[in-house]
DNA sequence: CAACATTTGGCAATCGCTTGCCATGCCGTC
DNA sequence: GACGGCATGGCAAGCGATTGCCAAATGTTG
C-alpha cells in the first residue's frame, strides 16, 4: 500500500515561515496576500512538491471543481463526440471530469446522481432516461444540464432534431418517396418523441404517409426485428431511430437479399463512427456533437458564477445536416 | 444554487439518541454495533434520507472508495469493453468507478494521475503510453494496474499477444502467404512492440518474412498511408496494428481499386464495433476484452486487502482468438 | 504629526466523518 | 461473591484545507 504521507499546508507553511491561512490564500487567493509572499510560499511549494488535496478543499469550501458526465451506454459511439467535448471542456477549465454509464436505466441513473452528488459540482446528462418529474425534482437539489433532451425549466443542448428531420423528409420526398416508417427507439426517450413528431409532421407538409413503428432496442441488435418490421409495412423508405439500429437493419435487409437503397432506402441518426464504411454508407443526419458536450459543460461553470435567475435556464439548440450517402436513393418504380 | 444543507451524521445521532460515532459504525462497523441500535439508526437515517458524505469519510480514512481508469483515447470502439468491464466490476463492489482520457499522450496521463492521486484509491491504466521507468516511479506511490502493457513488477492484465499473433502468421501461411508486412502504431506503444516479436518470430518459424512498416496512427485516418507503404512493399498479406487502421487501409485499397482479399490480406486486431460490416468484413484477433477490464479492477480491489508481495504482482494474461472473416484470402498466384 | 484607511498575515473555528481509547454494564467462572 | 472478559457506546482528537474576524503594519491625508 503506497501511503507516503503527502505534504500538507502546514509542512509548506512552517518551510516558508508564515501561517498556514497564508499558504492557503497564496494558492486559492492571489491578490490577498503580498506579491513577494506568495511567490515564496509557491516556490517552497514546489520544493516541497505540495498539491492542495482536493478532498480536503471541497469537504471545507463545497466546492469540488468536478463535473459528471452521465451517458446510457458506453458502447454507443454517438456519445464519443459529447463525451470528449465535455472533456475537453472541463479540463480546460480545470476542472476534474468524471464519467459515468447508466446502462439504459432511469434508475441507476438516479442512484448515480445520487452517490456522487456531494463529490461533483454538477452533471452533465446525456440523453437522460428520467421521467420528467424525476428530472425536475434532482434539478432542485443538483446542478443538471441536458443534453439531447429538453425538461421544462432545465438548462439543455439539443441539436436540431426539428429541422433535421426536416431535412430527412425532404430528402426523402425529393426522391418520390410517398411514405416513410419511423423505426422508433424507446418509448420513454425523449429523442424518439421529438423525431417522430418531426417526421410525420414533415411528411403531412409534403403528403407523404408516416408510421411510427417499435419501439426497438436502439441498437444494432435490434435491426432484426426493425427491418422485418418495415418490410412488411410495405413502406419505400425507413428512418430509424439511430444508427446503430440502422446499420442492424442494413446487415438484415442484406441477409434477407432486399438491396439498398433500390428496393428500400435507409435514414439513419448521429452519424456515428462506421455510418461512413458499413455497406451501404448509410445517409443519416448529422450535428456538432462534440460542440453539444463543450456547450453544457460551459454551461455547468457559467451556472455557478451568474445569478440563477437572469433570464430562465439557457437552451441552446445546434444545427443539424443531412448527410447524404448510398444507403437512400429515388423510391423503386 | 442548490445547496440545501444535508443531514449529517449529528442530526442522526441526535434524533436517534445516540453518538455520531455510534452512527458511524452503524455504516462503515456494523459488528462493532448491537444489532438492534443499528437498525434503529439505519432506519432513523433512512427516515432523515441521511447519505455520508464520501468527501468527509475519505479525508479522514484515506480510503475514497474510488477507482480511474485512464484511457488513451474516448474514440478508439477497442476501449469499449475494457471500460464497460472495469465500470462494471467496480459497481458491483460499490466502489464509484472515473474514466479520464490522456489524449494519447504520456504527459496528459502523468498529470491526471497526480491530479487525481488523493480522490481515487487507484488506476487502471489502459494501453498506457508512459515510459517504463516513469510507470514505475509513479507506481510506488500510487496503486497501478495495466491493461495490454507489463512492466516489471507492476499487476497487469494482457490478452495473449504472443499466441494470438502466432494464430495470425499460422492463418496467412495456410492460406499460401510467404511474406507478411506489419504496419506498426507508435513505437512508443508496448503493444506494437510485442506483436512485432511475436509476429516476427512466428513467420520465421514458418519460413515467411516479416517487415514492420511505421509508425502510423493508430485510427482510421492512418490507414492511408499506411496502405501505400503495403503496397509499395509488395507484400500479399499486411497486419495492421489495430482494427482502426485496418478499416482505414481497407478505405485506401478500396480507393485504389485494389481488391481484398484477391490480391492482398489484410488483419487487424482487436475486433472492435465495425469489424464485422465494413466491407470486407475483417480478420482480426479477438479477445474478451470486457474481462480484461473486470479482471484490472478486481487485482485493484484485492490488493488492498492482500499483503503486497505474496508472490509477486499478479500478472494476468488473457486468451485470444483469431476472428477470420472475409479480409483474408489465398495468396495471389 | 495625529487620525484614519488599507494591506497583509495569523488565529481559530469549521466542513462531516472516523477511530483509538476509555468507561460502563453484563456475563460467566472459580 | 469477587473478578476477568467481552460487548457496546461515548469522548475527543484528528484528516487538510478554507475563511471570518482581528491585529499589526503600512500608507494616506489634512
Amino acid at each position: 500500500m503506497p501511503t507516503p504521507k503527502r505534504t500538507t499546508v502546514y509542512d509548506v507553511a512552517r518551510e516558508a515561515g508564515v501561517a498556514a491561512s497564508t499558504v492557503s490564500r497564496a494558492f486559492s487567493n492571489p491578490r490577498r496576500v503580498n506579491g513577494a509572499t506568495r511567490r515564496h510560499v509557491l516556490e517552497i511549494a514546489e520544493r516541497l512538491g505540495y498539491h492542495p488535496n482536493p478532498l480536503a478543499t471541497a469537504l471545507q469550501s463545497g466546492h469540488t471543481a468536478t463535473v459528471a458526465m452521465l451517458v446510457p451506454d458506453i458502447a454507443n459511439p454517438h456519445f464519443f463526440g459529447p463525451i470528449r467535448g465535455a472533456e475537453r471542456r472541463a479540463t480546460a477549465a480545470d476542472i476534474t471530469f468524471m464519467l459515468g454509464f447508466t446502462e439504459e436505466s432511469a434508475d441507476t441513473e438516479r442512484d448515480k446522481i445520487e452517490r456522487l452528488a456531494r463529490s461533483v459540482d454538477g452533471f452533465v446528462l446525456a440523453s437522460s432516461r428520467m421521467p420528467e418529474a424525476t428530472t425536475a425534482e434532482l434539478a432542485r437539489e443538483h446542478n443538471l444540464v441536458l443534453i439531447d433532451r429538453q425538461v421544462e425549466g432545465l438548462p439543455s443542448v439539443v441539436v436540431d432534431n426539428a429541422a433535421g428531420s426536416r431535412q430527412i423528409v425532404d430528402h426523402l420526398a425529393s426522391l418520390g418517396h410517398r411514405s416513410l416508417v419511423y423505426l422508433s427507439g424507446p418509448h420513454i426517450s425523449w429523442l424518439a418523441g421529438e423525431r417522430w413528431r418531426a417526421l410525420s409532421a414533415g411528411a403531412e407538409e409534403r403528403g407523404m404517409t408516416a408510421t411510427r413503428l417499435g419501439p426497438f432496442p436502439p441498437q444494432v441488435a435490434g435491426g432484426g426485428a426493425a427491418a422485418d418490421a418495415a418490410l412488411v409495412s410495405g413502406a419505400t423508405a425507413v428512418v430509424a431511430h439511430n444508427d446503430l439500429l440502422a446499420i442492424g437493419i442494413l446487415r438484415r435487409l442484406a441477409e434477407r437479399g432486399v438491396s439498398v437503397p433500390e428496393q428500400i432506402s435507409v435514414v439513419g441518426y448521429d452519424d456515428i463512427f462506421g455510418a461512413d464504411f458499413c455497406v451501404p454508407a448509410l445517409t443519416t443526419l448529422a450535428g456538432p456533437q462534440e460542440e453539444s458536450g463543450r456547450a453544457a459543460v460551459e454551461i455547468l461553470l457559467t451556472k455557478g458564477s451568474t445569478r440563477p435567475s437572469d433570464d430562465g435556464p439557457r437552451r441552446v439548440v445546434l444545427p443539424s445536416h443531412l448527410v447524404i450517402r448510398d444507403s437512400t436513393g429515388p423510391a423503386p418504380e
